[in-house]
DNA sequence: CTGTTAGCGCATTCAC
DNA sequence: GTGAATGCGCTAACAG
């Protein structure tokens, strides 16, 4: 039974709204009797019930995230910055996790009723134009991280120029038989949840090769579930092809290493027999001496909470896009051809 | 703006308390009336407002977990089993994330108010004596997760046996000269977190040790920050003694990680020049077909809200431990000596 | 069985 | 400047 803010008001010999007003700093309060209260509140170990706070605000002071794969390396960073920057803030965070896409739409339908959240963040899961009607009627400011949709606000990265530069890293150094390492470009069966920048990196990819007039061939592209295991399949299959790449540019870090130990297991040195080239720059890229497409996972969750906290305090603002910087970190995973 | 629980009630011709009563199922509803109102609750698409039933209710529906390092995979698995289990209960849950202790004693202090959570879990930080007594005093129902109090409810794993277990599986293929790596035993400059596992492992590795008649080498064992990196480092150290173990016990699978690397480095085959064993099987053990001691990670998550939630329900019972299995998992980077 | 009423703890009009 | 009164949406006695 923690004190309410009758106890402070009858210690400090005052009523509860000059109460209220020394809490919210609102109007103005003699100084003698503020101190008074301040000296009240510290005595009982005051701390004004956030519950009682939101049902008189009329407002959740709660944001809620909902991200899939919560496991993943790229997923926990941006988490991660997300958590940092909401608790600073006097906001809660909730993590909705989705592990199906039947849970993404109990989520999409259930969560931004206003009721639960004043605010909502999504990662990679790309709403349906019904999902965004509804977003948008329901008064919770909504930012989009690492996917897109032109009515709403979204953090993202230009993946199509990401694609573009790790190929034309490979180009520059004298490759020409360049393979695309990704998860499934548009299949919903085997990925239901339209994850968009596989597709996009692979546009970039396929332009790159065609500014350097090097031909697509589509035997060097190989697609599988997200994971270092198929990955690692797939990097054999690109290996033992009749005539191999020199070069593969994985979609995703996670997938590189999959290559990576491929390589190994098949007797070839990188970079020497086999340049690899990867994507984000999750922690152990660093470790692994791997070449990379850095994006800011912490600072893309920074910055999603500081624009989410922005439409919250200036609601009906116009729908933002940041665009936060690629970077090519050149490791020790690529090298001219043989 | 959406519907209350005044519009359900007038659309359905009765009063508040009638919709109460149907929401919570509490007393007995004519069951023409229950439709009625039922009915009404689906044409307004009716929601009862979670702060409202707080408010009134006097609890938070809430529950709240304190972890460390929110990024390491250890961590990151039981937290998914956390959220999976109290998606499925009428509760929301809230994530602190600590990365430095001042951090830790402000959340120990603050949240367990009973204002912000009903319910608690800690994850392998342990709480000092006076913790435990505001904790206990608070109401709020804790369950510690991978480290004990005997005030409190704990979810955890047999460290020491799970260290001999692992000591012992080396041993009985041969091998004398058995090295542990792990993070600092008791140095709370270098881990201010006074994690206790590796301290208990350290002790289970002693106690194999002993019984098997092998003196201790304080050589063997190395210790340094959690983290591949430095884990690497100290495996070279102890690859390059005059006398070099052919064995490695890695408090983790992530140091286990960095000492398979350091003995491809030194060009030495795992296994058949070292052995290399590790603990916790996270997902990468697998595929790295890594010897290791698994603890059910995923499965610490559940019971941990398993037992906050009868906690909740059973205010005042006792203080339980639950101590979960520990499985040898005997794969590819262990085998007799030389 | 069902409707009326009194809080839950706080913010916020209004008067004084 | 400050206090008393009203309401946020709901639950839980209390009458009927």
């Amino acid at each position: 039974m923690p004190a309410t803010i009758y106890h402070v008001a009858k210690k400090a010999g005052v009523g509860i709204a000059t109460v209220s007003r020394v809490l919210n700093n609102s109007a103005n309060v003699r100084s003698s009797t503020r101190e008074r209260v301040e000296a009240a509140m510290r005595a009982l170990d005051y701390h004004p019930n956030p519950i009682a706070q939101r049902m008189a605000f009329g407002k959740t002071l709660t944001i809620g995230v909902i991200t899939p794969f919560f496991t993943r390396p790229a997923f926990v960073e941006r988490l991660r910055g997300i958590e940092a920057s909401v608790a600073e803030s006097e906001y809660d965070l909730i993590v909705y996790n989705v592990e199906t896409s039947e849970k993404r739409d109990a989520y999409f339908r259930s969560v931004p009723t206003g009721q639960r959240v004043d605010g909502l963040i999504i990662i990679s899961l790309p709403p349906t134009n019904a999902d965004v009607e509804r977003f948008l009627k329901s008064k919770v400011s909504t930012v989009l991280v690492d996917t897109s949709h032109s009515a709403l606000n979204r953090i993202i990265i230009d993946d199509a120029a990401g694609g573009r530069m790790a190929t034309q890293h490979l180009i520059q150094l004298g490759h020409r038989k360049i393979a695309y390492l990704s998860d499934p470009l548009n299949d919903p069966l085997v990925s239901p949840f339209r994850f968009t920048s596989s597709l996009y990196r692979y546009q970039g990819y396929r332009q790159a090769l065609e500014e350097a007039g090097i031909p697509f061939r589509s035997e060097y592209h190989q697609a599988a579930e997200h994971s270092r295991y198929q990955a690692r399949l797939l990097a054999h299959k690109l290996l033992s092809l009749p005539d191999p790449p020199t070069a593969i540019f994985a979609a995703s870090d996670t997938q590189a290493m999959g290559a990576l130990e491929a390589a190994h297991e098949d007797s070839l040195k990188v970079p020497e027999d086999i340049s690899i080239i990867g994507f984000d720059d999750i922690e152990i890229a660093t470790y692994l001496h791997l070449t990379t497409i850095r994006q800011p996972l912490y600072e893309t969750g920074l910055r999603a909470v500081e624009l989410l906290l922005f439409c919250l305090e200036h609601p009906g603002s116009r729908p933002q896009e940041i665009v936060l910087p690629l970077e090519l970190v050149v490791r020790e995973t690529t090298a001219p051809p043989k």
